[in-house]
DNA sequence: AATGAATGAGACTTCATTCAT
DNA sequence: AATGAATGAAGTCTCATTCAT
C-alpha cells in the first residue's frame, strides 16, 4: 500500500483515524483558504484542533500531508464518479456518464483540489501519478470494436481530461452546461470513429 | 504591457538589459536544477553572477521573476512555433504544422518550463492567462466551413493542448514520434468532421 | 491593555514568561551597550540566550520589543516611586517625595532607558503616551486650595518632569544633589503660590 | 566649526550650497512624510533631485544629514526667535517675548523637527547639545537682582523648555493659546521670586 | 562634479521539525 | 499519546555606501 509511506502509522484506533481525517480536512480547508503559499503545518494543526506534535505523529512531513490529501481527493473523486455511474439513468451512454460524473465531481472545493493536485504534480513522478489517477481500465474500443493502442488511449483520455481540466482551472462559465458535456462526448466519439447522430 | 508591473525599472541601458537577461536565464537554470522548492533569490542571483541587490533592482520580488520567466517562455514558444510554421514544408496542412511546432518547441528544458508555467498557473488569473497563451486567432472552421462557436473552440484547443501538455509533463516516450503527432491531428480533424483519409 | 497588541501571545506558562523577561532584559542590555543603532533582533536573541525564532514567537517585530521595554521601564519607575514614597520618612512633604523618588528611580541604566523612551517617543502617539507616563492623578491644588485647571497641571508637571529629564539626559553632575532637589521643589511650590520658607 | 565634521566640504560654490540646501530640505520633507523609518538616503537624494552619489559628496553618511538638519532647524528656530524679539511690540517683557517666540517658531513642520531632534538626542552627547540649543546667554537674575547660579539656571531653562517641548510633542491643543503662554510666564516669574500681578 | 548601477551586509521573518514535559 | 515551546536553517528584501563611467 501507498499509505504506509504516507501515514506514519496505520491508524488502528478510531481516535487516530479521526485525527488523520481531521488533519486532512483541515489541510484541505487551509489550502482552500490560503493557497499553497499559506499552507503550513502549524496552520493545519491549529485548524485541525490538534497540536503540531500530534500532526507529526501521523505524518512524517509536510509533503506527505499534501500527498495524502491528493490521494484522498482522487479517491473521493473516483467514488463520486462511481456513484454517478451506478445511480444514474442507464439509458445514458457510458462515455457520457463518465464525463458527466467527472464534471460534477469536480464542482466545489475546486481550489483545494487544484492546489493539492498541482502540488502533487510538482513533486511527484508524473507517469506514476497519471496512472494512479486513471479510471479503472476498461479496454477502450473504437466504433469498429478494435481495441485502442496505448498512444490512442493516451490521446483520448488526456484530451478529454485536458478540456475538462481547463474548464475547471479557467472557471469557464459553461462548465456545467449541457452544451459543454455534449461537445466533450462528441469529441471522444468522433475520435473513436462514431459518425454523428449517435447522440444520448 | 505587463512588463511595466513586473520589472522594477524599464531597463534602458544595455548593461541593465543584460542583467535582466542574465537573471532570467539563471532563474530558468535554477528552476531546471532544483525545482520550484529550491528556487530562491539567492541562488538565482549567484548563478546569474550578480548581487542580490542587483536582482532586486530589476525585480520587485521573487514571484515577479517567475512571472517574467513564464512570459519569456511563452514568447519563446510562440516564436518557435512561428518559425516552424513559416520555415516548414508547406505541403503540410496547417493543423499538423501547429501541432508539430508545439511539440518541437516544447522539447528541451522541459522542467524549467513546466515549473515556470505551473508557477504562473498557481498565481494568476487563469482565464486571462489562457488567452495570453492562445495562438493568434484564426476563426476555426469545421469540415463544412462553419465557424466554430466558443465552446467548440474551447473544447478543441484545450483538448489538443491537454494531450500535448500531458505528454510533456508525463515525459511520454512517444512524445516526439510521428504516431503521436498523427493521432493528435486525427483527433482534431475528427472533431471538425473530416472523414478519415485526409492524411498529410 | 496595550500588551495584547504588543506581545504575540499571552504568555501563560512560566517558561514563556521567563523568556519574555529574558528578552526584555537582554534588550535593555543591548540598548545599553550598543545604542539604538546596534540594537538588532539577532543581538537581543543571542544575549537573551534564546533563538531568533523564540524571540519572534513573543514579539511580532523589533519595534514591539522597544515598546514593551519602554513600558516595562515606565512600570519599574512607577513602582520605584511608589516604594520610595511609602517607605520614606513621612515628615517629608509629598511633592519633595515625588521628586526625590523620580530622581532616584532614574539613576542607573540611564542609556537604555533613554533610548527606549526616545524610541517610544519617536514611534507613538504622544498624547496617549504622556498619559500612560503620568503619575496617578491627585487633583493638584495651589496654596489657596484651588484646584489647578488642565493647562496649569500640564505646565507644572511637564516643567518639573522636563527639568528632571534634562538632568538625566544631560547627565548633569548635580542630578542626585540635595541642591537640585531643593530647586525643583522650590519651582513647583513657587508656581503653586507658596511663599518661600516652606522648606522640607 | 562643527560643520567641518558634518559636510564633507565647505561648499564654496553657490551650486554646492544649493545642493546642500536642497538635500536638507528634501531630508526634512522625507522625515515629515515618512518618519524616521522611511528616512533613507536614496529617498532623500531622489526628492532633492540629485543623484545618490552627489548626496554622498556633501554628506559623509546618513547620520550627518540628520545632524545637519537638526542644526539647521535650531538655527532657523533661533533666527525666528530673534526676529520675533526684535520685531515685536517692545512693551512686552523680555521673558514673555522669548516664550512667545519659541512657541511660534515651533509651529509648523512639527514632525520633521521632532524626529530630527529626537534622532539627534538619540545619537549625540547631550550636554554639548543642550548648550548648542541654548539661547544666547544673558545672566539671569531673580526679582532681587541676584544672578542665578548654574543649578537655578538649569532648572529654570529646562523647566520652561520642557513644558513647551511637551506641548509640541503632545500636540496640545492649547499650545498657541494665550493662556498657555501666560502660565509659562507665570512659572518662570514665580521661580524668580516675582509676586503675582506683574503681568504683561 | 555628477551619475546611478552595483554591491553585500545584515535586518527581519517564516516555518518545518524536534523534544522535554 | 499529546503538547507546544523552542529551534535555527533558510529566505526575502532593504538600504547605506562605493566606484566605474
Amino acid at each position: 500500500m501507498h499509505d504506509v509511506e504516507i501515514a506514519r502509522k496505520l491508524p488502528a484506533q478510531k481516535r487516530s483515524q479521526s485525527s488523520v481525517d481531521c488533519i486532512l480536512e483541515a489541510a484541505a480547508q487551509v489550502l482552500e483558504a490560503a493557497g499553497e503559499t499559506g499552507f503550513n503545518t502549524n496552520a493545519v494543526a491549529e485548524r485541525a484542533g490538534v497540536s503540531i506534535g500530534t500532526l507529526y505523529r501521523y505524518f512524517p512531513d509536510k509533503r506527505s500531508i499534501l500527498i495524502a490529501l491528493a490521494l484522498r481527493e482522487r479517491e473521493a473523486h473516483r467514488q463520486a464518479m462511481i456513484a454517478v455511474i451506478q445511480g444514474e439513468d442507464h439509458k445514458l451512454a457510458r462515455d457520457r456518464l463518465m464525463i458527466r460524473a467527472f464534471l460534477r465531481a469536480f464542482a466545489g472545493r475546486a481550489r483545494a483540489r487544484r492546489v493539492a493536485v498541482s502540488a502533487l504534480l510538482a513533486h511527484s513522478d508524473h507517469r506514476e501519478l497519471a496512472e494512479s489517477f486513471a479510471l479503472p481500465d476498461m479496454a477502450l474500443r473504437d466504433a469498429n470494436g478494435r481495441a485502442l493502442n496505448n498512444v490512442e488511449v493516451f490521446v483520448l483520455t488526456r484530451a478529454v481530461h485536458g478540456a475538462m481540466r481547463a474548464a475547471v482551472l479557467e472557471d469557464a462559465e459553461f462548465m456545467m452546461s449541457q452544451e459543454f458535456e455534449d461537445e466533450l462526448v462528441r469529441l471522444s466519439r468522433a475520435y473513436l470513429g462514431y459518425l454523428p447522430k449517435n447522440t444520448l
